[in-house]
DNA sequence: TCGATGGATTTGTACCAACGAATGGATGAT
DNA sequence: ATCATCCATTCGTTGGTACAAATCCATCGA
């Protein structure tokens, strides 16, 4: 990797990024113009942007016509996946995600959407499905105040959820997990995966990402008592808006 | 799955990425060059950079003078932050990064600076100091098979550890949390908060990153019996290189 | 046979120019 | 006073050009 960063235009980059570290430009705050930008340091504009190129793809910055360069405000929220899984509070009947984002005194909503589908290779061996076995998806979008924050697709196995509740449109209150248990399949061990990339396209779109923001993907396999899997669910989180937390107690 | 995206690069960049995906491109492929591109296209060479920019911001690919613009591998090394702190197979003398990598067939090694700070408001927060208090940290750079592949910083107060074998420079064979032990401070519980952004300029230097590679930021903050923390050790994980995982039982 | 050298290829950086698109504000009409 | 319209500003996209830098590879020399 280069270090002496020797061209115009990292120049430029380096600039505005120590402003913004340094709270010289807070959340909010707008860049000088490319225009201005491009007298402060009698460089071209395609070289003012590609600096702001650069600072977009770190997620510094955003860019809109007649707006100007703004610079992102950029903290997450604090999320508890140990609690998903948690016995919730008695009386409680929303689900783990409704009920905690309301205890932040923000407004939850979601998108269900309910398929069965033949699952790709990854979900399948995590599920431990055959090629031809199909699965339950019920992939949900979900709102904060109105605005895109996650996604959740819980898979299941069709053999064990046909004649659910879990297989039919519509929200559950009680939530999933609560109707395994009525199935018989109490979940009692859980592996969760947690890997970090940039998102795809339709990603991007379907949470409205700025440029320069990472997803977390998050994966949990759920095992019931006879140590069979019975969901997995795959949470994309924007990793501007989420900050995960485990608790642990050590022996 | 693909919306209008109405400009000429979004559409060569598309189409490229459908390649990768589809594994028409396969990890090491070359792209046809960007000569090769623009009269494919009939566009400018400005336009194919534009797409291609996008392909590299998003991880997919690498480019290189005289090399072209190859596809990357992307996979993930397994991670096990529980096994971190659990006790180690008996016999076992190194640390839980070291010997979990041999466990693979690989070859870790590490670099280690100790230095006393006045820690950032974010660490000292996390051990509880006050304004003038110190901490000893611990800094490592570790490699695999000699490519860098993460750092941990580890922080502890100043006060508890002063006189012992974690204020002095060089390993720790043992590990560091064996000597805390010792020091009657075994840590008895760990909160542990994941979130992933873009690196800065010094980590995608000292981790030799690609553009476009995120990173899982990892940070533990350890306590003792009595409830006070005695180590905060931040991670910073390529997200390319690691996948992390947790096994959770529930009651 | 092996190494050095130099040319060809391919990406990296930088410049200029033009027009499109979106938006905020000023202006004018009702 | 209110609303619609127009305009100036600012970023978005695309085309073009030139030279630098890195690398591969073939050729030449020891």
């Amino acid at each position: 990797m280069k270090v002496a960063r020797s061209s115009l235009y990292q120049q430029v980059a380096s600039d505005l990024r120590r402003a913004i570290y340094s709270g010289d430009l807070g959340p909010g705050a707008q860049l000088p113009t490319e225009a201005h930008l491009q007298d402060q340091y009698g460089v071209s504009r395609n070289t003012v942007r590609l600096a702001l190129g650069e600072l977009v793809n770190e997620g510094l910055v955003t860019r809109a016509p007649r707006r100007g360069t703004i610079v992102r405000d950029r903290r997450p929220l604090l999320m508890y996946p140990q609690r998903e899984l948690a016995a919730q509070p008695r009386g409680e009947v929303r689900e783990a995600f409704a009920y905690a984002v309301s205890q932040e005194g923000r407004e939850p909503s979601q998108t269900i959407e309910v398929q069965i589908v033949s699952p790709v290779e990854e979900i399948a061996s995590r599920l431990q499905l055959g090629d031809r076995d199909l699965a339950v998806v019920r992939r949900r979008l979900r709102f904060v105040d109105g605005q895109p924050y996650n996604t959740n697709d819980s898979y299941f196995p069709r053999t064990l959820v046909q004649d659910s509740e879990i297989a039919r449109p519509g929200d559950i209150a009680r939530g999933a997990n609560r109707v395994l248990e009525e199935l018989g399949h109490k979940q009692v061990r859980v592996v969760d995966d947690i890997m970090a990339r940039m998102p795809n396209q339709e990603e991007a779109e379907r949470l409205q990402l700025e440029l320069g923001t990472p997803v977390v993907v998050y994966i949990r396999v759920g095992y019931d008592s006879a140590d069979t899997p019975v969901r997995v669910a795959v949470s994309v989180l924007p990793a501007d808006k989420h900050l995960i937390r485990y608790e642990l107690g050590l022996r």
